[in-house]
DNA sequence: GTCAAAGTACACTCACTAGTGCAAGCCTTA
DNA sequence: TAAGGCTTGCACTAGTGAGTGTACTTTGAC
């Protein structure tokens, strides 16, 4: 209909400004408080512009959800590979890790806004966009994390029989009980409560799938 | 300022079928989106009605929060003492028990829609008020559930350290992990992976704090 | 039946928002 | 320098939504 989508129209650095300043302000408002006029402003960029690039608000705003979830799947990606590639302790880098997954939602403050937002969209996003979005970011988490699950069970350390469960368990003992409670870091939680969090829950992990004599012991 | 929260003004019926309607379309629409016509015409009631009885749009959503939590954190102190006051076989108990508790979201939709709207708008509640629902729902929520961790401990079935996170880690290893999945029941999932999910949940949960040798065995 | 409190219908203000049309200006590339 | 795509500013439409004022009717208690 548009062809929009797949020749790319108009200047490069202005369509990135656009994407920047949305995904700040659809986090920041939601969708539906968020204006077209307060985007294009934050963005620097005349409102016509917004409408010669996207043809709608709710396709930028899709644009924009789908965008970021591949951007903070990259980033997890490599916190990932930083703490488990190499296995020393394997509770403290799992804790490491944990920790530095968590700064990652203070990190991308615009991102995480807006994960809030697209979670409250949901019943208004289309499902084939929601499914995407689901697939691009959350998701991966989860498949991304199984493999080194699966690769430090390979080296006995672990004792699984459902990667893909226990990479849920250990995200939901960690990470969603702080997003939880902080709202995604709309609400502040010291810093020690967020560590007590994290280490309560990785130690939770390691009695549920930690192998009952490690391969170091007698 | 307004006196209307001390001395009751108006007919309970309308006040209460206001209320009702409010709760819907805020859970369907998300806050902004709903608009006051909607809930009034939803309620069969006038305009000037909800006027009369709510300073604001504002002030009805909060109250709605409220009471609402308190409507929904009893029915789930129902189902702990139908599941927990007496335990039979544990594993089993605590599967029924979560199976109940999700169930709530689908007894209870208009409520759980709201929940999702709530944590959307987190950013945009006065922190007294939203302090106010966080301890009249999810975390009275927590606090009722770990007495009853505390007595099944003191029966020699769990080895428990910190009722309240034992608590929250069984909350976040069932009921958690499928909300997150279903949106609060937005994105539906079926009926067998729901028994999965909580299956797994539990096995894990005590799998943590299982005590080592019940005192059923020798 | 009377009276007061509460509810209703409706018209209205005011602010704001999505989206469009257009003429003029800018920038880059040839 | 000429051209053509892109951006801009601005005015404009058309719709929507919160909240109010008012005159009138309903309801329930006595």
């Amino acid at each position: 209909m548009t062809g929009r989508q797949t020749e790319p129209y108009g200047r490069p650095d202005k369509r990135q400004a656009i994407m920047r300043a949305a995904r700040r302000v659809f986090g920041r408002d939601g969708y539906a408080r968020a204006g077209v006029d307060t985007i294009a402003a934050q963005a620097g960029v005349s409102k016509r512009t917004i409408y010669n690039h996207f043809t709608d608000k709710q396709h930028l705003f899709e644009t924009v959800a789908l965008e970021g979830a591949h951007e903070v799947t990259a980033a997890i990606a490599q916190i990932m590979d930083r703490h488990l590639h190499k296995i020393v302790d394997l509770e403290e880098d799992l804790i490491a890790f944990s920790l530095d997954r968590v700064a990652a939602v203070t990190a991308f403050p615009d991102h995480f806004a807006l994960v809030r937002t697209i979670e409250a969209e949901a019943a208004h996003i289309p499902p084939a966009i929601l499914r995407a979005w689901i697939d691009a970011g959350p998701q991966t988490g989860h498949l991304r994390l199984a493999p080194y699950l699966r690769r430090i069970a390979g080296q006995g350390l672990l004792e699984i029989d459902d990667a893909d469960r226990a990479a849920a368990h250990l995200t939901l003992l960690t990470i969603t009980d702080i997003n939880q409670q902080t709202f995604y870091g709309a609400v502040p939680l010291p810093e020690e409560k967020v560590r007590a969090i994290i280490t309560g829950g990785v130690r939770a992990f390691l009695r549920i799938y930690a192998t009952a004599s490690p391969p170091g012991s007698p």
